[in-house]
DNA sequence: AAATAAAAATACCGATCGGTATAATAACTT
DNA sequence: AAGTTATTATACCGATCGGTATTTTTATTT
């Protein structure tokens, strides 16, 4: 385990970095290698010297922006000590989506997921990964949650992350498309009582 | 108003048809004009002869796809005469949303709101537009079903039609990446319980 | 500091991109 | 059926595409 980078590894974190959110917003097929020049300021050469080809940088890119926003919501979920608040993250923070600065191109998943299913094999299986990530960690939220009785026990995980995960992608996709974040507030209030409606209730 | 279409209005109505499945799998960026001569049998001068660019094809592509899907909903939902019923439509038509032949490649109102909301203006309009339409006529069925004591009176025919779309679109989203429909169909019992739910009760 | 290894820049490749004159052909009009 | 118009095919344009061999520069090791 190196404690100074190398050099190729510096730039190709770089590389990531620099270029993940032109592939987020313009897409795989959008963009270009002039592009990821434009954007790192570095030449092909170099970027052909760290990466393969285009497809590496781009399934670098992804793992990229969506591991930036697991962290983000990590980190916040993580303020909360019981299921029912910690739930009510998503809700409170895909509220703001349209403000959170490098959420400006959209959500990675969702963009990923729709231009990749029918055109980019291995990007779509890093979609489906991700998707299945998610849902993953917010059904053992659910769990934990009944474990610890701050959940009804007849709360189906699945179901619920799957309901979740819909109401915010779908609301995004409104939002990001109208610029309007209504159909967000609309949609995250009827997630909010939807989760509220989770919390066991006093007697029992 | 013509009995019999000309040439060129037949050619360009066939160009649109022939074309849009590869807009709405393959996205704007991602289709090129040999992937339209290929899928047409017909040659670019003949292409360019009929559309001024290959914007102007993929604006008419969308209108098409878009309004295949509003045809066939329209078909369906009318063969109900209540509001719930005819709410009910949705679900049980996008509960095999994988198994329908021409949505293979998936909504074209997510396709496109996807795609376009960072890099073609146009085509983000023209997104903009159709899921306003979905949602005001969404609404209308709501307020129709109110007003024909069907459908509770404290209903919020807006929320309702939000909730509705990000639920559809949403589950479309996973279902389509992971090739499975367990998600639809978890999303569509969700919804179809939603929609019984703004039933009127017998008394009131 | 010199030698060596690694990384980045340059210059180039063939293929494909979207688009356009122009020529050939087919459709309409009289 | 002949003449005219509209439509389609051919052949080509410069620009850009993703990618690579080679040289120059920069890191790293000795």
């Amino acid at each position: 385990m190196p404690e100074i980078l190398s050099k190729s590894e510096r730039t190709r974190q770089f590389i990531i970095e620099k270029t993940a959110p032109i592939f987020n917003a313009k897409g795989y097929a959008g963009t270009s290698m002039s592009d990821l020049t434009e954007a790192t300021g570095l030449t092909k050469g170099s970027i052909y010297g760290n990466f393969e080809n285009k497809d590496e940088v781009a399934l670098a890119a992804f793992d990229y922006n969506f591991g930036r926003i697991t962290d983000y919501m990590k980190e916040r979920i993580k303020a909360s000590d019981n299921a029912i608040d910690r739930l009510l993250t998503y809700p409170n923070v895909y509220r703001n989506f349209l403000k959170i600065p490098f959420l400006k191109t959209g959500c990675p998943l969702l963009n990923t997921a729709a231009e990749a299913d029918d055109t980019h094999p291995q990007l779509k299986k890093k979609a489906a990964a991700a998707l299945t990530f998610w849902r993953t960690s917010l059904e053992n939220q659910v769990k934990r949650g009944i474990a610890r009785n701050e959940i009804k026990s007849g709360t189906d995980p699945y179901q619920f992350a799957v309901i979740l995960m819909s109401l915010l992608e779908g609301a995004v996709l409104q939002a990001k498309v109208t610029g309007k974040s209504a159909e967000l507030q609309v949609a995250m209030d009827f997630l909010a009582d939807l989760i509220r409606n989770l919390k066991t209730t006093g007697d029992n």
